[in-house]
DNA sequence: GTCTATAGAAGGATAGAC
DNA sequence: GTCTATCCTTCTATAGAC
């Protein structure tokens, strides 16, 4: 039987690791291979020997950290509860993953905006008007409660996921404006009270909506 | 009487306004002289002879465009008038802006996060924690009636500002996700209707929070 | 002030030994 | 698979003519 060297592994996992690290601090354009390789303790020309190019390792890091973006996000919001609960599993579970993952947000705004080559990967995995219809089909009758129509739902759903993402993207300004936010302790206490406070602040915006 | 060139500030100029597009465009990193200098249709050598280097030119962009995106704000929210108008002149008065400046916001929180050291120039020029003080001093009345504590005046102001920033900061994803917003005109129908859906929906969460 | 030409440094990529 | 040495391109920056 044939036993897959272990340092193989061991050594393409390293590497994608350093590089997903690097990648999402820097971005693609002032990431470095050099500080790649230094990270993962092996020299440059094994990160070519394992993945061609810059712009291949980056595309095996990008598309890795998209999904660690949208997955949890799509499996919530096709979930079949109401949209109250929906709301608050929502903010609970992405907040969890971006909390993990603070660079993530910056990262994919900027990556997507400069490079529309990245497009085709995520149209894949992010079926926006599949999700889009399974909502408001499912929720037909609370969004009608709650005086939204059919066209504003891209208004409330980008609303939303904003409250969640945001602070992320944002958070070295908002470091450097509120003192007591320097360190990531605080920012982490910021974005757990978060939770609560954007389900409850969206929960009572459509409940109290001019019709 | 000693008369300035014509040619000087002309130069300048075009200089400086080719290397606001492409640093707002690209970010400090992928940017390139050369591009530049095609924009401003003059040569390397100039740029280097009116500014010396790629990151006093940067600078010195930087600069105006902080204050492009913060000075509105912060006069805006320094005003002496009711809570509920401020937040409705505020989503018309940022939204303007952004609409012709669509790149500000993103170009603007990734620079800060890759580079601490621009963080001097913003202290002085927005003072948020006095800008905090004001507000809760102005609208304590209104705030306690809205069930807002002093500390969780944060999470209002980063909701407030999100909700006209994020779209702007995520359109090319969202263009990607809605194939309604495709054109920029969508797009910027999208960012007008959203001057009266944001103002509503604060208002509305505020009204009926639970206190 | 403006240009051409080029220096000099940095970074991505590859050849070849082990 | 991993390393050292080196190539080659790209980019910032400067020298020097006009």
């Amino acid at each position: 039987m044939v036993k897959t060297k272990n340092t193989d592994l061991q050594t393409q996992e390293r590497i994608f690791k350093a590089a997903t690290e690097v990648f999402e601090e820097k971005g693609f354009a002032a990431a470095r291979m050099q500080e790649i390789a230094d990270r993962a303790e092996i020299n440059k020309a094994l990160l070519h020997y394992y993945f061609r190019s810059k712009e291949l390792l980056f595309e095996a890091v990008f598309q890795v950290l998209l999904k660690k973006m949208f997955e949890k996000i799509l499996s919530v919001f096709m979930m079949d509860i109401s949209f109250e609960k929906k709301i608050k599993l929502y903010y609970e579970e992405h907040i969890n993953i971006l909390i993990k993952n603070p660079n993530l947000p910056l990262f994919l705004l900027n990556e997507i905006s400069h490079n529309p080559e990245l497009v085709q990967g995520i149209r894949e995995t992010l079926r926006y008007s599949e999700m889009r219809d399974v909502i408001y089909k499912q929720h037909s009758r609370e969004l009608r409660k709650y005086g939204i129509k059919k066209g504003e739902l891209p208004q409330l759903m980008v609303t939303v996921v904003s409250m969640a993402i945001f602070p992320f993207a944002a958070r070295n300004v908002m470091k450097m404006m509120m003192e007591q936010l320097g360190d990531n302790k605080s920012f982490n206490n910021f974005m757990q009270a978060r939770k609560d406070f954007a389900s409850d602040f969206v929960i009572a915006a459509l409940k109290n909506r001019k019709k």
